[in-house]
RNA sequence: GCCGGGGUGGCGGAAUAGGUAGACGCUACGGACUUAAAAUCCGUUGGGCGUUUCGCCCGUGCGGGUUCGAUUCCCGCCUCCGGCACCA
């Protein structure tokens, strides 16, 4: 009996689907589409583990099967090649970016061939290549001429070892998100990239998307939408005024002093002269302090102004003091202090023994312990006492509406991108600066502006990139009036190719615009976008804003680009997840060449359930090999002696095409493996034909080689992915007979196998002869008994 | 601190519109085949107990509750992981 030999078989269908082009797909208006995208990796120099793996499984598993079920399927891969490992590797090294781009390209190319999966390679994209990256800088000018992209001076999160300008996204915990160094705030000219302005909608979109719950719950509290009201208050002695947003305009009559944050401009405008001094210092003091310290220490510090606000609903006047718990960037930078109903004001108000005002009750009208947070009934304030707190919001924002002392507001957490990299290895941004006619866009013929080779890739850590030293790149002429004027030095960062690549497959070789649009409107959107959650609020927001700012220029015609996302769980190894530096890769080379992609790709399902982190066993692969050499060894020795279908066979087929179909669906590919599992367990040492045919379809997804050489074997043309997947014929999936527990007292006592319409005394007359359950009823009364059909009969006695 | 998701055998994990807990696989043990080993195949494998082809008790993080019946629902804890973190 010839035996499974998984290297000739793979390496034999890989040439086929090569020689065959099996993988290279084109639009076609007769076929319904299915996009299946994987987040294309980053080429980095450590290669492929099997964590890599479980993604590219799950998506090709998924890509296969939609084809079978009669799709047009795109399933593309590429890279996205800028970023910092390779510079960093040319500053130690000396190497251009390009070329150790281009290695690691190679080498990820290979490793992912063995994967087996459907990649239509000829729409490889590469955000490094200057036919890619001029339509990523043409998106630029787009925004830029619509308003949304602008520079301007301000405190930004600043990586000393990465040396460069990071966007609040990036950065964890007040450090690098690259590199974990504590980030410093530092005042630098940047682009800017408005995506506040699509907060709103960005918002509004999610509702719409099949995305897991838990991303979606991260995206919106990154967006951090609060409604409330802006107060203005007038300074005692003063023609200024503070505008301060809250969420509480329900508690104003309990605002009993104001806070401005140490770098607000009002601080040095309204302080009293016998104050200065102190205030001065603790400005400056607050100021040199790390975003990192700012968080380190909750103990509040804050200093009194001298000054004093108007409260505009009762008159009162409140002293204005400055402190770092109100940041600058946030709402107006100032806030009404009501400590009586907020923690952290009530904090400092204890502190600096500030006067303490309750004006919100429990509902029943008590006065709690404060501080009180949640809302309940207005007291101390004035004509709104006895008003409930949501109601009390909206007619306290009226009134001050009415007098033009406030208005209604929305506040959002995100910021405005900061997009400007000081760093060599991204896109150039396509600006010139001309003395005469200052910022001047390179005009769209023009692009791309095309990264210059550099002797010097080491960052300046002056704020400026490497580029600046490329003089005879920097220095040229302006578009406008054609004086000398200079480019922009600044580059991308690396979410600026991503965010729009999966366009790109659609129509990777079109040099009249990022993609023809009839291609765009037959692919797009993506229907299922396989991916780490480590994207959840960078790349996923990103790309969402992007999209949408093309819809709104006429690019695309959907607003969200991904219909479906799933986050596959990491693969851990000893607990941990894999790393070089931990010494815990697994590396699936040595897997494939001993056991075959197939079994890896099935023990890459196998693994765990894929939504959630497993733990790799080496051991477990033995199991899946076993499995798909008994499967194997089926299909040989019914060829041998090919079995007649019998109804028993025919009812286990349709319920494996059944069971299969529904677990590929609701993403339990743990489970569809096990499910085949059972089913080589049942079936005997020979299966007929049809049987074999289609379980070798349903496997086809999972084990695509063995697939195709088992459908060979069987007397087909190739490919079995021309086949169909099969249908489910109901009256297949009715079953008979049934195992139903029989229960005493709601306690499993034994088992009888009966009709499955079987009436309740027939049951009850089985199980009358079961020793356990004759043991419990003994001497008992049977006071009711609960049957449901097919699944329990349940004796209540007493 | 706030938000979200988990805790099931020696291990990875099945099973939740409430209905036989531990499918499937790994490990381990026993057996068959073999000169022997590997591979393969067949058994056993949650813990405890007994009168051992059978029966009893316990068992899904802990403590309560609802129910004929709870891994599943409710309340209160413990614990692990992830996100956010002075956002007014």
């Amino acid at each position: 009996m010839s035996s499974y030999n998984h290297k000739a078989i793979e390496s034999k269908w890989r040439a086929y689907w090569e020689e065959t082009q099996a993988h290279t797909v084109a639009m076609d208006p007769a076929k319904p589409k299915f996009y299946c995208l994987d987040m294309f990796p980053y080429p980095s120099g450590a290669g492929l583990h099997v964590g890599h793996w479980r993604g590219y499984v799950l998506s090709d598993v998924w890509s296969r099967y939609k084809k079978l079920q009669g799709y047009n399927v795109l399933h593309p891969m590429g890279w996205d090649a800028f970023g910092l490992p390779a510079e960093n590797d040319a500053i130690k090294i000396g190497i251009h970016p390009k070329i150790s781009t281009a290695d690691n390209v190679a080498t990820f190319k290979r490793q992912l061939h063995e994967i087996g999966a459907m990649y239509d390679w000829a729409r490889e994209v590469n955000t490094t290549d200057p036919d890619y990256y001029k339509w990523t800088q043409w998106i630029f000018l787009q925004m830029y001429k619509r308003g949304l992209a602008y520079r301007n001076e301000m405190p930004i999160n600043f990586c000393p070892s990465c040396q460069t300008g990071l966007a609040n996204e990036e950065v964890v915990q007040g450090a690098c998100e690259r590199c974990g160094t504590p980030v410093e705030k530092r005042n630098l000219m940047q682009w800017m990239l408005k995506i506040t302005e699509y907060a709103d909608r960005l918002l509004d979109g999610l509702k719409t998307l099949d995305w897991p719950e838990k991303v979606i719950k991260m995206q919106e509290s990154w967006i951090g939408r609060s409604e409330g009201a802006e107060v203005s208050f007038a300074i005692d002695g003063k023609d200024d005024q503070i505008t301060v947003f809250t969420t509480r305009p329900d508690t104003l009559f309990g605002a009993t002093y104001m806070v401005l944050a140490p770098e607000h401009e009002l601080v040095a405008k309204i302080t009293t002269s016998e104050h200065a001094a102190r205030v001065e210092q603790y400005v400056k003091q607050a100021m040199t302090k790390s975003s990192v310290e700012r968080m380190a220490s909750k103990e509040k510090t804050g200093v009194f102004t001298g000054a004093y606000g108007i409260n505009p609903v009762n008159g009162k006047r409140i002293p204005i003091w400055a402190s770092d718990y109100v940041l600058i960037d946030y709402g107006s930078g100032a806030i009404m202090a009501v400590p009586a109903h907020d923690e952290r004001d009530y904090e400092f108000a204890m502190k600096f023994d500030l006067p303490i005002v309750p004006v919100i009750a429990e509902t029943d009208g008590t006065v709690p312990e404060l501080p009180f947070v949640i809302s309940g009934i207005l007291i101390n304030s004035g004509p709104f006492n006895g008003m409930d707190s949501e109601k009390a919001k909206q007619a306290i924002t009226e009134q001050l509406e009415r007098n033009g002392l406030g208005k209604a507001s929305v506040q959002y957490k995100m910021r405005d991108w900061v997009f400007s990299r000081q760093r060599y290895w991204g896109e150039p941004i396509p600006i010139i600066h001309c003395p005469k006619c200052g910022e001047v866009p390179v005009p769209e013929e023009q692009l791309p502006v095309a990264l210059p080779d550099v002797e010097n890739y080491a960052p300046t850590g002056t704020g400026e990139s490497p580029l600046t030293a490329i003089t005879d790149w920097v220095n040229t002429a302006c578009p406008e009036c054609n004086g000398p004027a200079k480019r922009e030095t600044n580059t991308m960062p690396q979410w600026a190719g991503s965010c729009w690549y999966f366009l790109r497959y659609a129509d990777p070789d079109n040099d009249k615009a990022l993609a023809a649009s009839e291609k765009l409107k037959y692919w797009l959107p993506v229907d299922l976008y396989v991916g780490g959650i480590e994207h959840a609020v960078l790349h996923l927001l990103y790309s969402r804003f992007y999209i949408k700012f093309l819809y709104d220029i006429g690019v695309v015609d959907f607003e969200e680009p991904f219909t479906r996302l799933f986050n596959q769980g990491m693969v851990t190894k000893d607990g941990a997840k894999m790393s070089k530096s931990k010494g815990n890769v697994v590396n699936p080379d040595e897997l494939v060449e001993h056991y075959g992609a197939d079994s890896l790709r099935i023990y890459e399902l196998f693994i765990g359930p894929p939504e959630v982190d497993s733990e790799w066993m080496d051991n477990g692969i033995e199991g899946v090999y076993r499995f798909i050499q008994r499967v194997w060894n089926l299909v040989v020795r019914s060829l041998k002696d090919m079995p007649e279908p019998v109804l028993a066979s025919e009812k286990m087929r349709h319920r494996l095409i059944a069971t299969v179909a529904e677990r590929i669906e609701s993403f339990k590919l743990n489970t569809v493996v096990s499910a085949f599992m059972e089913y080589i367990n049942q079936v005997g040492s020979t299966l007929d034909r049809k049987s074999l045919e289609t379980l070798v379809i349903l496997l086809a997804p999972l084990a695509p080689h063995l697939a195709e050489e088992l459908w060979q074997m069987l007397g087909n043309e190739p490919s079995v992915f021309d086949a169909k997947w099969p249908e489910v014929d109901p009256e297949m999936l009715v079953v008979e007979k049934v195992v139903v527990a029989v229960q005493v007292n709601g306690k499993t006592r034994g088992t009888v196998e009966v009709a499955v319409d079987a009436p309740e005394q027939d049951v009850m007359s089985a199980a009358a002869k079961i020793t356990s359950v004759i043991n419990a009823v003994s001497g008992k009364a049977i006071v009711k008994t609960i049957y449901v059909p097919g699944k329990i009969l349940n004796l209540v006695v007493r």
